[in-house]
DNA sequence: GCCGTTTTCGGCCCGACTGTTTTCAGTCG
């Protein structure tokens, strides 16, 4: 018997073993172990239970015998009996408490062992009642900070969406640029690695002397509390609850300072094993050599030339076989904004669009494409407007209308997002379909349907041989809304099969398909393509998010509908009919 | 617990900041 466990799952369960043996005060490398077979199970891009059946576990990165054997129970009895003894000795519910800001094991184990302290609700009622300073190596204020911390966690909503955290981010930047004393100023981070969430906005400045900078970046009106301050860092949280922290540097060491706080994590790891390699020591201050002298790096260039490396772009920093591949000479040439000729997903007024067809065009060849496809939405998605078939019938008279004035300029098409309807069945009939330049099909109702089913929705719209793409797959709304329970590897299988386009759409909310199943569409040679979705002008603005996905998913040109030259698209979609 | 163009055993990245301390442990990134 096999259980339908997730990768998901198995990573969760093994994060949390590796939280429950830091607290029991396991070696710290086995707990990194267990934290890298995780990550490495949630960047797989397709089912750990696919390796299982081949046989091929320890071929994912991290996984060894040790762990692969208990992916092996877990997928046979759904059950780890490893698991099972280790709660039995470190309650489960410890893990939560690790959750709070400034806690970590040693902390927690504490309270446990002293005080027998096993929940959140326990740890807050005896930090009121001023039971924690006088435990070894607390003190008021660590206890003030164990309430801060409980509050700070109720406050948060985790991760913040890329689309939300950029802008501020810019605006930070704008004012540090302006700071006294500062030459430059990066994003770093997630937020440079574009990550669809992140945690809070790590920024970096070049200057000789730090303080005025600290000064500038801690005293802004907008700031509620400055949580840590010293001569090269310094974090702060906003009145709306974002955090932030800037590190300091002297430009001759900005490209080291930039490279550590960029990341990942396990990225710096991998290039400091490789600086040791080389009888290097590598931090964010310079290479050092062992004799202490040292190798500064006013850029990131510098730092990968010193190892030996090419420059890794930072969307594929995510230790994911980059460094491997940098080595090896193998990094992908990735997609870049200027590779795009068209936008092949927008809408207008015709459905729930802000602009007319003739601004859309206008604004599609402001931005230097050379087509457009106008893409409303289907009649039974009510609340958007979608058009019944006699509507799409005078709008192909307007595009045709708009084409005549604007000549050659731009290529339009007229084109539909056909929704996926609940029974499955697509929105126009296929003689409908066959008539339109280019169709998306997307869900964006039932989308709690069972698995089963609602990937067998997808699948049917993948097969119809009328649909050129699939839009943003899985429905997600990015923080809250999960996207639909697709089988995601089935979905990819047959979209190999019938050559259908899938979409990575740009907008931040969506960033859907995203990096690792973008990956996996790669390796099965499905094409992609990517479109803001938009409905104004400023939306189109936002591909550069999509770009920024499809990079960090090692997504190159020539696997993108809309990078080929419009010629070879036109000819790729007549071959769809 | 994982892993190998020095290794199948013995390694496993490096530093800032805070709070409790008088030299350091814990946490974070």
């Amino acid at each position: 018997m096999t259980t339908s466990l997730t990768n998901r799952q198995l990573a969760d369960t093994f994060t949390l073993i590796a939280n429950l043996l830091e607290i029991k005060g396991e070696v710290i490398y086995k707990i990194l172990a267990y934290r890298k077979a995780a990550e490495s199970l949630e960047a797989l891009g397709r089912p750990a239970a696919d390796y299982h059946r081949e046989g091929r576990l320890t071929e994912i990165p991290g996984v060894g015998k040790a762990i692969a054997e208990k992916i092996d129970e877990l997928l046979t009895t759904g059950r780890l009996e490893f698991l099972e003894k280790l709660k039995a000795e470190v309650p489960e519910s410890l893990a939560e408490i690790l959750q709070v800001p400034d806690l970590g094991p040693k902390k927690v184990a504490l309270f446990w062992k002293e005080l027998g302290i096993t929940t959140l609700a326990e740890l807050e009622v005896a930090a009121r009642a001023g039971k924690l300073r006088n435990l070894p190596g607390m003190g008021e204020k660590s206890e003030a900070k164990v309430l801060a911390g409980i509050e700070a966690l109720g406050r948060r909503s985790g991760r913040i969406p890329l689309g939300r955290a950029w802008p501020f981010a810019q605006e930070l930047l704008a004012m540090l640029r302006q700071a006294p004393g500062v030459v430059r100023a990066e994003a770093a981070g997630s937020l440079r690695r574009m990550r669809p969430t992140v945690g809070d906005l790590d920024l970096l400045a070049a200057a000789s002397d730090s303080q005025p900078v600290m000064e500038a970046f801690t005293s802004r009106p907008d700031v509620a509390r400055v949580l840590g301050k010293g001569e090269t860092k310094a974090s702060v949280e906003y009145t709306h609850g974002l955090r932030a922290q800037l590190w300091v540097h002297p430009p001759e060491r900005f490209g080291t300072a930039l490279q550590y706080a960029t990341g990942s994590k396990d990225h710096n790891v991998r290039l400091r094993e490789r600086a040791l390699k080389l009888g290097l020591s590598l931090s964010e201050h310079a290479l050092a050599r062992p004799d202490g002298s040292e190798i500064l790096c006013a850029t990131e260039e510098e730092v990968y030339q010193a190892l030996g490396l090419p420059w890794i772009p930072p969307e594929l920093r995510e230790d994911r076989g980059e460094v491997q591949a940098a080595l090896a000479g193998a990094l992908p040439r990735l997609l870049e904004r200027g590779d795009l000729q068209a936008e092949l997903h927008s809408h207008s007024t015709w459905s729930d669009g802000k602009l007319s067809i003739r601004q859309m065009a206008e604004a599609a060849l402001a931005r230097g494409y050379k087509l457009l496809a106008i893409t409303d939405h289907s009649a039974s998605l009510g609340v958007a407007g979608g058009l019944s078939v006699d509507e799409l019938r005078q709008q192909r008279e307007e595009i045709d209308a708009v084409q005549r004035e604007l000549g050659g300029k731009i290529r339009l098409l007229q084109g539909a997002e056909v929704e996926i309807r609940a029974d499955g069945e697509l929105d126009y009939p296929d003689a409908v379909l066959a008539r339109l330049d280019i169709v998306i099909a997307s869900l964006h109702v039932s989308l709690r349907q069972p698995r089963e089913k609602v990937t067998q929705r997808l699948i049917n719209a993948i097969r119809n041989p009328h649909v050129d793409i699939i839009g943003h797959p899985t429905g997600r709304l990015l923080p809250d809304r999960e996207g639909a329970d697709l089988d995601m590897e089935a979905v990819l299988l047959a979209a190999a099969e019938s050559g259908v386009a899938l979409e990575i759409n740009a907008h931040p909310a969506r960033l859907d398909l995203e990096d690792t199943y973008a990956r996996r569409a790669v390796e099965l040679g499905i094409p992609l393509s990517i479109n803001t979705d938009a409905h104004s002008d400023s939306d189109l603005d936002l591909i550069h998010f999509g770009v920024a996905t499809a990079r960090r998913g090692w997504v190159g040109p020539e696997h993108v509908i809309n990078a080929w030259d419009v010629e070879r698209l036109m000819e790729w979609l007549r071959a769809r009919g």
